[in-house]
DNA sequence: GTATGCTTTCGGC
DNA sequence: TTACGGCCGAAAGCATAC
């Protein structure tokens, strides 16, 4: 099953202060460059009933909420955190394995817990789900299913505070209907392209030739897409180790091509990344620039050291190269600057190397 | 021809 | 007509090794 907490930013804000409870409320990421700038991050049911949505500018938003009595708020997320974590530990007790996505999901294998019965799987979310509202005060919806692909897609039927339950016998009907954006990979331009071929629900891909769909999208994905529209995935249900990259972004206060002003963001981003994962005997060998550019195309740039980044200094001045050569491959002025690493290892006390010998 | 690793872009939340 | 965050993982695309 999948365990998908409701609108989670904002309930967690409607936690903090119930009196908010019936008014639309905004979640924004203030980029800081007007009062306005910046992005929603999530909205509650009220406020979406205006058309507001997750992704869309705060001006924008701000909006569609003019004749109303909206709030206004800004991320906090450690106290999301705080929140999260307190619900996924009850979820594991529910689980005979269990896999966290991001802040506000969870897949759950019950098949032994539910000895192998949807009726069962069905009163066990149940539960779960009074649990989480008892304990948290937080509503979630569960999606029920035979593999993860089907209880994912199954969550989103029914929201907020549903529970849908598709047992392997009804799945080809269940999904045939729906519109491919539901699957997981197919978003705005792989919807496009599938229209372009007829394919509009999820049961017209599944009637689609396997080969073709190979010769558009490649053979992963091809694949992939086949199997999905037919309800079929074996993908396992593991707890996700150590992230395999941790980055920072920033959105400068102005587009600028000043190498002054970016040089400074990025020493704060990297000192801060540098800092946080020394801190967790974290090592890494590739690090990457990010830019954003006044038309918000993303361009990224990367180096791979055969050893990890011993310091901060060498951190610092690789992402400054990097991003030099960024600067210099466009005309166009900067929006946002990010650094990012990856391959990571854990710190040894002491690497034995063959010349030791 | 296959396996593997690195760089860059894409998509989800 | 525009407006627009900050993350993450997965896959494509390419190069290299065998």
């Amino acid at each position: 099953m999948l365990v998908d907490f409701d609108y989670f930013f904002a309930q967690c804000e409607e936690k903090r202060n119930p009196s908010l409870k019936d008014q639309p409320i905004v979640v924004c990421v203030y980029s800081g460059r007007t009062e306005d700038s910046g992005a929603v991050s999530t909205a509650n049911y009220v406020a979406r009933k205006y058309g507001v949505k997750s992704g869309m500018s705060i001006f924008l938003a701000k909006r569609k909420l003019a004749e109303v009595n909206a709030v206004f708020l800004p991320v906090d997320r450690s106290f999301y955190e705080e929140t999260s974590n307190n619900i996924m530990s009850i979820l594991r007790h529910y689980a005979d394995s269990f896999e966290q996505v991001g802040i506000d999901e969870a897949y759950l294998d019950v098949t032994e817990k539910a000895n192998g019965s949807f009726k069962e799987a069905q009163r066990l979310a149940q539960r779960i789900m009074d649990e989480v509202k008892s304990r948290e005060k937080i509503t979630v919806s569960i999606g029920v299913g035979p593999n993860k692909l089907v209880a994912k897609i199954a969550a989103d039927f029914k929201k907020p505070n549903g529970l849908t339950v598709v047992e392997p016998q009804q799945t080809e009907s269940f999904l045939a209907p729906l519109p491919i954006d539901r699957l997981f990979g197919v978003g705005k331009k792989t919807s496009e392209k599938m229209e372009t071929l007829g394919i509009k629900t999820i049961g017209d891909l599944s009637r689609f030739d396997v080969q073709k769909l190979i010769a558009n999208f490649g053979k992963t994905l091809g694949t992939y897409f086949h199997y999905a529209a037919l309800g079929l995935d074996d993908s396992p249900v593991s707890e996700k180790g150590m992230a395999q990259s941790v980055s920072r972004i920033s959105t400068l206060r102005e587009d600028t091509r000043d190498v002054a002003v970016i040089m400074n963001k990025i020493e704060t981003l990297c000192e801060d990344i540098y800092i946080n994962l020394s801190q967790m005997g974290i090592e890494f060998k590739t690090v990457s620039a990010v830019a954003v550019l006044k038309d918000m195309s993303v361009h990224s740039r990367s180096r791979t050291f055969e050893n990890p980044v011993p310091n901060l200094e060498l951190l610092t001045n690789t992402v400054k190269e990097l991003f030099h050569r960024l600067i210099g491959e466009t005309n166009l002025e900067i929006r946002r600057a990010g650094v990012k690493v990856s391959g990571f290892s854990e710190k040894h006390e002491k690497q034995r190397r063959l010349t030791d010998f």
